[in-house]
DNA sequence: CGCATTTCATAACATTGTATTATGTATCTG
DNA sequence: CAGATACATAATACAATGTTATGAAATGCG
């Protein structure tokens, strides 16, 4: 007894309209089609399905039974092809994002909600960590998107690059507000708030502040640029961060400009080399990199990620 | 976007067993055959479906979603199949039976017992009630089937009667448990008990004894047969019931002898008689009348239940 | 590496399912 | 009773689904 699905559309439909002719209308077939799938239907389940009460078509006992069933199966079957045509437009699915703790609490949230907006069906795992733990994940295939920075190359992952202009922040009403670009001769006499000593971030920094024979102030080492926007926020001393987190305290207590020469902050969009390439960790990707072009040293030059 | 069921059955069975050529065995068709299922839907979803890893197909994140509604519209279709095949086995269903209430109590638990031993879907509704109300609702198609007494016919009810024998019925240890058979003027100085004097049965029995010239000595009126048999297994008086209701009390402290002239007591078994006709419900009725033929009068003469 | 084996996809074709139109029959209606 | 309506059946077109035959790609092993 093998149900075919086109009969048990049919045998529905009948039940609903109470009249074969109507059904037939309804599923925008001729009314013999559908009286044949339906006394085929009937013969395969050997029994009848309707009886005539009056002009109209009523389920007998038994097949009320059925037609609970039926109406099942088939709001399931809708379900599903809803679901695929969500998968097809992207607009469902699960992403697996595992990024540095820094894009977790400041850019991200953003990029993501505009993302979701208009992706209804899609759920999303965000999973902050460190470098060596986020690289771990895409190799394992644990995460389809992997951001982070200091990459270095590994066999199993794709990365592509983006190139982050640095930016020099400093609390509202510091002196050096007034000038419309910042070199590291003007900061010699701030207090310096940094990344950690042993970050690309950091060498490159030191680097520069050294070609302009600046000794670089140190006064405090951060694990993140977030942090050093938030104590120049308060106040207290000056940093060179990524662009991008300054626009994230803009408005709130930070004047930012310019940082000459220009630092660049790289950071690297991994995902893993072999396996599948789920659309909308692609998609995501693409809107990713395009939420960073205004921050961009060569806004141009946004990598393609065609190459994940 | 029209899923094709076979094709979801496909998908189905190469998620499970991870090679195209095992699936086509497990759905017991050919290789090829699987393989262009799979790439139509394939096409029809838009998205690859599997990813080669080391010579097993896995699915893609995005067809891991899929998959599981996929399995769970499969099940439910498997589920809609099972029911199908009880509905015709005629193991399943829903009985709604209205009856008597002596009925309730004394022969119909035995009936049901065994009628639904081999029929594990089958749940039924019982519902005890006087003859009026029975009719109510076979008219109103309340209930699949009634069993009554003293029924007179009904332009909407279909009914089949049932000429139940009766029989005498004494103590234990009676002085007249010695006689083969009862006749009125055996019992002219018993107590009797006996039916309502409104009941048919009641004017039977009271015509018997008027045939024989014995007063009937009437000492208790009770509703119910089971009630007399009770009084009488008590040890007290004596009674004419039918033979239904005193083989549930046999070697229960009661005698139990063939009465002359036979006295029937006719109980009619009623039906809608628009609307469907439910083969769990012929089927019930089928075995209740052969649960009755040890009792009829005329044993050969069981009517046929075709006429429901 | 290279050859046999396995695995899958494609092509050509047969079968079955699902639709069509044409037409007949029973039932309802005025 | 005539006409309309609702449904079933028959003949037939076409799509879906199966088959076998065959070739390409991946896998496994000496």
């Amino acid at each position: 007894m093998k149900f075919k699905l086109r009969q048990l559309e049919a045998f529905q439909a009948v039940a609903e309209a109470g009249h074969v002719t109507r059904a037939a209308k309804h599923m925008g077939i001729s009314q013999p089609a559908v009286s044949r799938l339906l006394s085929d239907f009937a013969r395969s389940v050997g029994f009848e399905l309707f009886e005539r009460r009056g002009g109209v078509l009523v389920p007998t006992s038994e097949s009320r039974y059925l037609l609970a069933e039926v109406n099942r199966v088939l709001a399931g079957l809708r379900h599903l092809e809803d679901l695929g045509r969500d998968l097809t437009e992207r607009t469902a699915g699960h992403l697996r994002i595992a990024c540095l703790p820094g894009f977790a609490t400041s850019h991200l949230p953003g990029v993501l909600t505009r993302f979701l907006a208009d992706r209804p069906g899609v759920t999303v795992t965000l999973e902050p960590d460190r470098p060596e733990r986020i690289l771990e994940w895409i190799v394992g295939e644990q995460f389809d998107c992997g951001i982070t920075d200091g990459f270095a190359g590994h066999p199993a992952t794709n990365s592509v690059d983006l190139n982050i202009r640095s930016v020099c922040i400093l609390p509202k009403g510091h002196p050096l507000a007034r000038r419309a670009q910042i070199a590291p001769e003007d900061l010699a006499h701030e207090k310096l708030i940094h990344t950690r000593r042993d970050s690309r971030f950091f060498r490159r920094l030191s680097k520069a502040f050294a070609d302009h024979a600046v000794e670089l102030p140190s006064w405090i080492e951060v694990r993140q640029f977030t942090a050093a926007c938030t104590i120049v926020a308060e106040g207290a001393g000056a940093s060179v961060v990524s662009a991008l987190d300054a626009e994230q305290f803009r408005g709130r207590g930070i004047v930012i400009r310019p940082f000459s020469p220009e630092i660049v902050h790289r950071i690297s969009i991994l995902r893993p080399a072999t396996g599948a390439r789920p659309r909308i960790a692609l998609d995501f990707i693409d809107a990713f990199v395009q939420s960073l072009t205004p921050f961009l040293t060569d806004p141009e030059a946004a990598p393609s990620v065609s190459a994940l």
